[in-house]
DNA sequence: AGGAGCTATTAGGCCAGCCTAACTTTTACC
DNA sequence: GGTAAAAGTTAGGCTGGCCTAATAGCTCCT
């Protein structure tokens, strides 16, 4: 019981439950169509992850997860929900970003970083320590600065 | 004047600058000790780096920078630094983690979420509200209600 | 100078993931 | 109920990245 899984097959888990939390049916066509590859390319991932118990399926039927398959869902899940948060309320970073980045980080980020990160969140939002937001310090700050730096624009348009 | 890189060859690239800076000669040897891979795999990078004009090489020979594939190498070094101060710095995770993670992240890690993140730790240090250091807050913070959580542990040892 | 031993390269294989093309099954509609 | 379209699968090929085994080039020491 500690599967490993690459970050692909963690993603193509992570849509299963989410079709699922939306109450359809996992259709391979689905799958692919939400994840942007070729059926093919689902039907070899599918299989992949029936014959490690993460999910069933018999041939032209639909995709469920698995007991096991959902609670490592829901865990990619919420690490995806845990960084986007922070991206999001924290960095103020546009949510199409924070989407895509939390997307690509959900499979990466050690247990530790985002048990910290979780901790943070809790901290600034539950901020103990008085009357300051921290985020919206950190974003009157950041705006404040921006102009203030308006003539020496920093490195932020980097040559592409 | 875009190269875009995989992670792996970023890797690559970031390590021959490092022993650069260090002051030695990058070897295939060197670099493979470095990443934990053989030689062979290292050989074959190197031709890949050396076709995109990134590094120079001579069969037998040290691998060396070229000009660009030194402003990519700093750029992927500066985000590391980046993400291991923020890591380190303000999340407080442990340094072996801390280094293992920013490795990770700094390949795929949008600029624009690395910009703001740039700016948070400018933040918290600059602390521009007032006396509290919220990075010192947060890390008693942490401590207090750690200990007040003894009795419900949370899911800090996940099941492994 | 010549051979031992280290360093490097080539050759060839494996795995994960993706693709297209071709085939099969299911569905849905007349 | 038969047939066309949609959905799904299989086959085969590509890329990136890693490996081992075998070969080739360097270096250094006697």
């Amino acid at each position: 019981m500690d599967v490993h899984l690459t970050p692909n097959m963690e993603m193509y888990l992570k849509t299963i439950l989410e079709i699922d939390l939306e109450g359809s049916e996992a259709r391979v066509k689905m799958i692919a169509d939400r994840l942007g590859v070729t059926m093919p390319s689902v039907s070899g991932a599918v299989d992949n992850l029936r014959k490690k118990g993460l999910v069933g399926h018999n041939p032209y039927g639909k995709v469920a997860l698995t007991e096991e398959g959902r609670i490592v869902a829901l865990k990619v899940k919420e690490q995806n929900d845990l960084l986007y948060r922070f991206l999001r309320e924290v960095l103020g970073v546009p949510d199409r970003i924070a989407k895509e980045d939390a997307c690509t980080l959900e499979h990466v980020v050690s247990r530790t970083t985002l048990n910290r990160l979780s901790r943070f969140l809790e901290f600034v939002q539950v901020c103990p320590l008085g009357p300051g937001d921290i985020v919206a310090d950190f974003v009157n700050w950041v705006n404040e600065t921006d102009q203030a730096r308006g003539a020496q624009p920093q490195q932020e348009r980097t040559a592409s």
